[in-house]
DNA sequence: TATTAAATGATAATATTTTTCATTTAGAAC
DNA sequence: GTTCTAAATGAAAAATATTATCATTTAATA
C-alpha cells in the first residue's frame, strides 16, 4: 500500500514543515497519479488548479518530500528524474515505458548479492538503485 | 575485461563511422579513466588536448557510443547522466559516491525475481536498472 | 488578532541539452 | 597523391532544466 495524501501531509507537518496550498496540490498531483512525473509535468498539472504556482515551488516541495522519503525520485526511462508517490519501506519500481505507469513492489533478493560483492570489492556498500523497465498488460495490447 | 580504446575505436568503424581525431580523444577519456564522467566533465578533459573541440561534438560522440553499447551511462548518484566504458554482455555497476569510480560486475540474479514479478503484474519486463553505489576501499580510509 | 519564522513568486542567473547551418574532413574511388 | 562526397564538426543560438536571490505573503502559534 502506497503512502495516501493524507499520510504525506500529516507527516509533513509532523516534521515541521508547514502545510501550504501549493504544497497540498503538489502532493495530490503525485499521490493521485498512477505514472511518474517530470517537475515540469507536475507544474503543467498543478497550475490548472493554482494558476499563480511558480515553478520554483514544485522543486522546493519535490526536494523536501524526497528528503522525507514521501515519493522517490525515479531515473530509468527518458527523463531521468521523475516522481512517483512511495511505497513504505524497501522497494523497488517497475516502470511501464510506454504510459509511464509505477508498480513497486517490496521483494529485495539483492542482499546476498551485495554482501558477496562487497566482500569481492573491498566497497562498502551502502545503497542500491533498481528499477525494471516493460510494458503494463494494458499498454501491450494498445501496441500490437 | 572492459573494452578497450582500440576495439572501441574498431567497431565504431565497422559500423561505418567516421574516425575523427575527436571521436578519439572522447573515447580515450572515458577508457582511460576509472570514474564515471559528465559530458562536461569529458569535455574539459578533452579541451586540454583538443581546445578546438565543441561540446556538441560531446554530445553527439556519446549517444552514439551509447546507442553501440560501448559505454554505458549511468544514473545513481549526484549527476544523473554519466558515462563509463562498457564492459561486454549483460552486467552492472558499482560505484563509489566519493571518487566515482566504477567496478562492473556481471553476475545478475534478477532473471528469477523478474520472471515471478511479471506474472504477478502481467507486464512483459524488458529491461532493468541495477546499480550499487558504496565507497571503495581508499575512500573509506580517506573519510575516517 | 498579532507575531514571526517559513514559504512563496518573480526574476534572474546558471547549467544542460538540442537545433541549425555553413565549413571542414575522413574515407572511398580513382 | 588527388578528387569526390557524405558525414562530421564548430559556432551560435535556441530550448530546456535547475538553482539563487530577495521582497512579499502566509501558516502556525501564542
Amino acid at each position: 500500500m502506497k503512502l495516501t495524501e493524507r499520510k504525506v501531509v500529516a507527516i509533513l507537518r509532523q516534521h515541521g514543515y508547514k502545510l501550504t496550498p501549493q504544497r497540498r496540490v503538489v502532493i495530490q498531483a503525485i499521490a493521485s497519479n498512477q505514472e511518474h512525473l517530470t517537475p515540469t509535468a507536475i507544474y503543467e498539472t498543478v497550475h490548472q488548479d493554482q494558476p499563480n504556482i511558480g515553478l520554483v515551488t514544485i522543486y522546493r516541495t519535490l526536494e523536501i518530500l524526497t528528503k522525507l522519503k514521501l515519493i522517490c525520485e525515479l531515473h530509468a526511462g527518458d527523463s531521468c528524474r521523475s516522481y512517483t508517490i512511495s511505497a513504505p519501506g524497501h522497494h523497488h519500481h517497475l516502470i511501464c515505458s510506454n504510459c509511464g505507469k509505477v508498480i513497486d513492489f517490496p521483494s529485495c533478493e539483492l542482499e546476498e548479492a551485495q554482501q558477496s560483492l562487497s566482500n569481492q570489492t573491498g566497497f562498502r556498500i551502502d545503497d542500491h538503485l533498481l528499477e525494471f523497465i516493460g510494458l503494463c498488460q494494458a499498454c501491450q495490447k494498445e501496441i500490437t
